[in-house]
DNA sequence: CAAGAATCCTGTCAGC
DNA sequence: TGCTGACAGGATTCTT
């Protein structure tokens, strides 16, 4: 039984991030840790004092998501949080089947003898420990605007967040603080199904084009997640790996192929690429105004 | 105060 | 073939 996959180097987002946590959930949930342990002193920051000795003996008693951070609860009334950073990942295996891959920083053993990994060559994740009921009030979560897959994340609130604001809209977008957990391959894809240029000022999208965005956001989202969702089902085996999922993007990463928007319109000259905030942006400017 | 740039990091890939 | 450099970007920190 040899580990694995293949890798498909895209950064987690919020789809990615609900599919790790699912997949976490059901292989950890209800289980009792026999051992955690830390292999090196730091990711993006140091790892909490006493992390593997808190986790050590607790039960896993649940999961949330919050944007991107991934919340786990404890019996003891602790949470862990993790973010995935740029390249994190969660590897299952049975306990002591395999070595320890390479760049795995943390490992969690059942009491059952199911192993997980938490992987990042990037070690741009993170690690942390806050009481359950004061989740929120973590530093890395205090300051996150609203879930996109909420029903309170509406047009009128989105309006409300952008009216003041005057950047891109791509910028606004990716924004933690406005709406939480999307990232750079989601706010191109939903501004091309929008139908909205990247450049636009915030505070000018008319009513009806932030309908749209609200609207394309939260479908992009949906299907994303179930395509995480659909791939999560390979993953319950014995060994396999939690991260990333195959996707077809409508503009990201196609620089210069043609727009499935616009097929054959004379106007359109394809996909193009431009930098803001130093970022790729991804769209077509012929579809998207 | 807000917006943009710099920063952290390493796997991947283009180019020589 | 093997090396070098550019590139990817989430979220904080620094600078303008």
């Amino acid at each position: 039984m040899g580990p694995l996959y293949s890798v498909i180097c895209i950064m987690p987002e919020l789809p990615e991030v609900e599919t790790v946590m699912r997949g976490l959930q059901a292989v950890l949930q209800g289980r009792q840790l026999r051992r955690a342990q830390v292999h090196r002193p730091d990711l993006r920051w140091p790892f909490p004092v006493g992390l593997a000795s808190e986790l050590t003996g607790a039960t896993v008693s649940g999961f949330r998501r919050r944007a991107k951070y991934i919340l786990m609860r404890l019996d003891t009334g602790l949470s862990v949080v993790f973010h995935l950073g740029m390249s994190g990942r969660m590897l299952i295996r049975p306990t002591g089947a395999n070595d320890r891959p390479a760049h795995e920083h943390m490992t969690l053993d059942t009491v059952d003898d199911i192993t997980v990994g938490f992987v990042d060559p990037r070690r741009f994740g993170s690690v942390d420990l806050i009481d359950t009921q004061r989740e929120d009030t973590h530093r890395l979560l205090a300051g996150l605007g609203i879930e996109p897959l909420d029903d309170a994340f509406d047009a009128s609130c989105l309006a409300n967040a952008l009216a003041s604001k005057r950047t891109p809209i791509k910028a606004a977008l990716l924004d933690q603080g406005i709406v939480a957990g999307l990232g750079n391959i989601y706010v191109c894809e939903a501004l091309f199904r929008s139908a909205i240029a990247p450049t636009r000022l915030s505070s000018t999208l008319s009513p009806p084009e932030i309908r749209r965005l609200v609207s394309e956001i939260k479908a992009t989202l949906i299907e994303a997640i179930a395509v995480g969702g659909s791939s999560l089902r390979d993953y319950v085996q014995p060994d396999g790996e939690l991260g990333y999922f195959q996707h077809a993007w409508k503009v990201y990463g196609r620089e210069g192929e043609r727009c499935a928007g616009c097929p054959g319109e004379p106007g359109c000259a394809g996909i193009a690429r431009i930098v803001q905030s130093g970022r790729s942006t991804f769209y077509c400017p012929h579809a998207q105004r």
